[in-house]
DNA sequence: GAGCTATGTAGAC
DNA sequence: TCTACCTAGCTCT
């Protein structure tokens, strides 16, 4: 379940896979069918992502977008293929490999136009290489909007999802909810700044870690009485599954770890529903 | 096995 | 603002 450092790790992972190999594509469920024809026995070239979105590219003007929204999944594996089960969308079968897209937003052909219409929807992104944080910059300078929101809005930032959202928010010591325009520029700075270093790092490990090298041991500390009685108590509540799954989480700073206690100041996490996403934050550090 | 929830967006209204 | 998309990991029973 993707923000920008899945995509990235996927355009890169399928360039490896296919790159210059002729391929053959189908769409077993039927929803891409037309497209899947035009893409067989077309040459794979490569793939590359912009923030949340991936296009993949073939000896022919039109280029493949995918979005995999909230719950898609586009995964290879080794030949051989296996019969198509459920909703597939679209299958790429290579030389040695195969990869099955699943429940995707975006499944369309584009051209030229439409793919440069596309990056212009889109913010700059912190995984391109030479992205424009003034861009970001020009639209949060001027926003009365919540940063909190801004940081969410893909013609903003592209690539930036809830977690990275409320973990560099958090890191930076700012509350979601300042308007943009409240922001000095060196703040703006830091958090892009800091979005480069761990969205690189999420497409390094494949998956999110926020916390400092520093802070991990007193990470696990806080989270070492996972199984205290007095657990079950933080706010006089029930455990639940949101609660357990917070607990889970120790590579993160606030991100659904509502009720357990700051790292740093000790409050507790707080949570609630913002823009119609949850929104994580520590009402103790964060102003 | 059933039920719930989620790292998201587009399109209808 | 609401709904569709229709996956997959987790918890509960």
């Amino acid at each position: 379940m993707p923000e920008g450092h899945t995509l990235h790790r996927l355009a890169g992972s399928l360039t490896k896979t296919f790159a210059d190999q002729r391929v053959q594509t189908s769409s077993p469920q039927g929803r891409f069918e037309s497209g899947a024809q035009l893409l067989d026995g077309l040459v794979l070239t490569h793939a590359e992502a912009v923030g949340k979105h991936l296009l993949v590219s073939f000896d022919s003007p039109l280029r493949l977008h995918v979005h995999l929204g909230l719950y898609g999944t586009f995964v290879a594996r080794r030949l051989p293929e296996p019969t198509p089960v459920g909703a597939l969308r679209l299958r790429i079968v290579g030389d040695e490999s195969y990869a099955d897209l699943r429940g995707p937003t975006a499944c369309e052909l584009l051209d030229d136009d439409q793919v440069a219409a596309l990056f212009n929807r889109i913010g700059p992104d912190p995984l391109r290489k030479k992205p424009d944080p003034e861009r970001a910059w020009a639209r949060i300078s001027k926003s009365k909007a919540p940063v909190g929101a801004l940081l969410m809005d893909q013609s903003v930032i592209g690539g930036a999802g809830n977690i990275y959202r409320a973990e560099v928010l958090y890191r930076q010591g700012i509350s979601p909810f300042r308007e943009g325009r409240s922001l000095a520029p060196e703040q703006f700075d830091d958090i892009w700044n800091d979005l480069v270093i761990l969205m690189k790092d999420g497409v390094k490990r494949g998956r999110i870690v926020t916390v400092d090298k520093s802070d991990m041991r007193a990470m696990a500390d806080l989270d070492s009485d996972r199984r205290a009685p007095d657990d079950r108590d933080l706010d006089g509540g029930e455990d639940t599954p949101a609660r357990r799954r917070a607990r889970r989480a120790t590579g993160v700073y606030v991100y659904q770890r509502t009720g357990r206690p700051c790292l740093r100041c000790g409050v507790a996490i707080a949570a609630q529903e913002f823009y119609g996403r949850n929104l994580f934050w520590c009402p103790g550090c964060q102003n």
